[in-house]
DNA sequence: GGAACGCTTCGACACCGATCAAATCTCAGC
DNA sequence: GCTGAGATTTGATCGGTGTCGAAGCGTTCC
């Protein structure tokens, strides 16, 4: 650990040990995988997660933070911790792929987790890859209007790091309306805002509300998607990607 | 560091730990980032590299390469090691992404990195991502032959760690020749294999020798790249993306 | 065959960092 | 304001690991 003479040559080349470092310890990784699927925790929650003391989790999510891997919201008494941004989630998928190919687990594990990011439920309704670019795709046809689907931190006023937003109000449009009908789906015919989450690990909205657990209870119906019954990832069908290619242009590529 | 009753979740969710240790190290990264750009170095020169004495160089190579980042390759009284593959590539890369944000060099590290691993020079002949995809595209479109331009480990005879292959024998085509025609190239039309090299970090085939150094002057006199003058990499221009796209069917995405 | 070189192993030392208990701080609720 | 819960800070302990010199092993070169 010293640091000799040697450290003249500091021409900024050792700036990765430090991110190496904070992803160096076992505890602070489970930390890690625990907000991979963009979830924002209290620190009480990520203790237990690590199995520590909350002294030492509260210095491990210091070191997280400090270093830029975590990002921390307080509400109340609790303060939430989610994952800085995708670069994060991109560290961790490469760190996985690299993770000693134990037994079995660790494929399991890896691909669990990768399923999780790419689809998953929220609640009610779809999350994850195919949670925000269902709506982004919603937007950028036209059935949606009001917002971009980006989660933009500078101008957050109330959304909270875990439930629903309420910064922006989206609407559906007609050809939304007509979409939704295309689609089988009929929905009461209030005019309230569409409900959305934010997905912390894309930084981006994702359906919430009716519209999102009809969509989410249509493909279902459909065949486009199939839920597992232990976790909360959810699987696409060859009917289900040419469905969501043809009809919202979504190709969910291997990321 | 102690391992109380908590570790009885060995759901094999801390193996990321593991290779998170080997880059918490300066030294180490160091030497993962000498040898980044796909070259396979001798341990007394990633010594003097990482600034360490050779025992210790020794010690941390031995680690890297136990835990699965380095491959070892011993050649008389040297030993070359090299990345293991893409995959400690996609690391060092989201380590860089996340690095602390210095005052100006960490942007220009990153970006230095990154551009050598898309195209730069070898000796006198393109490689990197650019020289890999250029060796493939003309063997795809039947301009060579003789191979797949995938290095494979398993059959490898004499290939070396560094310098140039020779257990592949690539020819040229006659649609080959007609393409070097009409780029205005034109080499000497003694029918010997044609040279290449190894991408380490890609694990595949690039040109070398007289064809390699061939459309090296040539998209440079066409003015598809630009070298710089301090570094080994190389800059892709507007013509030249344009071209490489026409005639070899190559984009160079983001990656 | 001997000398020089490249690399690894061994041993000893020093230092860093993970850990928890106890104390402190901050906020919610009555 | 008081009480309790969630979270962080402080302080002391302890194990792990990076470091190099010296020695050992194999290869190359003269």
């Amino acid at each position: 650990m010293r640091q000799p003479e040697s450290a003249r040559r500091v021409g900024g080349d050792t700036d990765i040990a430090v991110i190496g470092a904070l992803v160096a310890d076992p505890r602070r990784c489970r930390i890690l995988l625990a907000l991979d699927d963009g979830r924002a925790l209290p620190a009480s929650r990520l203790a237990a997660e690590a199995g520590v003391s909350p002294a030492t989790a509260s210095s491990h999510l210091g070191k997280l933070t400090e270093g830029g891997l975590l990002a921390v919201e307080a509400r109340g008494r609790h303060r939430y911790y989610r994952l800085a941004g995708p670069a994060v989630a991109h560290l961790i998928e490469a760190l996985q792929q690299l993770a000693p190919a134990l037994p079995v687990r660790s494929l399991r594990q890896h691909t669990r987790a990768r399923a999780l990011r790419e689809a998953r439920t929220c609640y009610d309704h779809l999350a994850g890859r195919l949670g925000v670019e269902l709506m982004s795709a919603m937007i950028e046809r036209g059935h949606l209007t009001g917002g971009d689907g980006v989660f933009d931190l500078a101008h957050a006023r109330r959304d909270q790091p875990t439930g629903y937003g309420h910064d922006v109000d989206y609407t559906l449009t007609e050809s939304g309306a007509e979409l939704l009908a295309d689609l089988g789906l009929h929905l009461p015919a209030r005019r309230r805002p569409v409900r959305y989450c934010i997905d912390w690990s894309e930084q981006r909205h994702h359906l919430a509300g009716a519209l999102g657990r009809g969509l989410l209870d249509r493909f279902a119906q459909a065949g486009w998607i199939r839920r597992t019954d232990t976790t909360r990832a959810i699987h696409i069908t060859d009917t289900g990607s040419q469905g969501l290619h043809d009809l919202f242009g979504i190709d969910l590529t291997p990321s």
